[in-house]
DNA sequence: AAACGTTCCCGAGGCGGCGT
DNA sequence: ACGCCGCCTCGGGAACGTTT
């Protein structure tokens, strides 16, 4: 099969704006849709966000069928100071800090049925002493409001993360290897997704294969294999997401227990309760 | 100020050796 | 011979520097 006749020349080469990290982490096939929702056609980031969630186009549906389109995955855009306006102060000398661009890193996060990308759309960097910030880091984190703070979806480790939702199923109820079965429950429900996504792309080949029986001959396209079932991490790593999880909410006691400290230490000092 | 490129450091995983 | 521990290497992520 012959490559489609390639467009008009002055199309936007929308994955170019896309930073070199980006693609080692993002399918190819989700390269020109998220690079469209990031991107204005002239490769200026988008200044206005209106949504976090971000979900590939159904249409149009490439003809022939390409198995990379059955299995792109949506994105998670986090873009707490121009989403909401929120003024980061930094970590180190406390003056406000701005945004410097779209965080070059991608992260992939495990959900309960499928995967998704957690995108960075903040660099906050301080303008002072040019710390640069990671976007979800906890000193950013911390200074958002709980309702914004919550919206953050996920927990994550050096690889991969896990979102909030499995986090909760984590939290052992019972005694018992409960990350162990967990993984397995996971992995069941991610393989029947990935079988659905399989279904969809062999029944759209073989639509593909009727309609062109009636046009051409002989030519029969060839179709690319769909794409193999990708395992889930082992029971080990959810056990490391949950103790992470643990250790941050750890960090929140700590900060508690500090400042009612400091309540205790000044009520020492002054013999007296503010 | 915003965005991009690069470097350095840390953590995880794998392999090899030693001890039981 | 098997298991555990330690060291080394590689990759990923954060920080830093530079350019527009």
């Amino acid at each position: 099969m012959q490559p489609t006749p390639s467009l008009p020349q002055a199309v936007t080469d929308w994955e170019s704006f896309l930073p070199s990290q980006f693609k080692r982490v993002l399918q190819p096939a989700d390269w020109v849709w998220i690079a469209k929702c990031l991107y204005e056609p002239t490769g200026q980031l988008r200044q206005q966000i209106q949504t976090n969630w971000f979900y590939p186009p159904m249409q149009p549906k490439p003809s022939p069928p390409e198995p990379g389109w059955y299995f792109r995955q949506r994105m998670f855009l986090w873009a707490p100071m121009r989403m909401w306006g929120i003024p980061l102060k930094c970590p180190q000398c406390g003056r406000k800090m701005h945004h410097s661009g779209i965080y070059p890193k991608v992260r992939e996060v495990i959900d309960m049925d499928s995967r998704y990308y957690l995108v960075g759309g903040d660099y906050p960097r301080c303008s002072a002493c040019k710390l640069p910030v990671c976007p979800w880091s906890q000193d950013v984190l911390s200074q958002l409001d709980v309702a914004h703070r919550t919206l953050f979806p996920a927990v994550l480790t050096t690889q991969l993360a896990l979102d909030r939702k499995c986090v909760t199923f984590l939290r052992p109820r019972t005694s018992g290897n409960s990350s162990s079965y967990f993984q397995s429950a996971v992995e069941e429900v991610h393989s029947e997704e990935w079988a659905r996504r399989t279904i969809q792309y062999l029944s759209d080949c073989e639509h593909h294969l009727r309609k062109v029986a009636l046009v051409q001959s002989a030519a029969t396209p060839a179709f690319s294999a769909p794409a193999p079932f990708k395992p889930l991490p082992l029971a080990q790593w959810f056990e490391t997401v949950h103790s992470n999880d643990i250790l941050s909410h750890l960090d929140e006691m700590k900060g508690v227990i500090t400042s009612t400290y400091g309540r205790i230490l000044k009520m020492d000092s002054t013999k007296k309760v503010q």
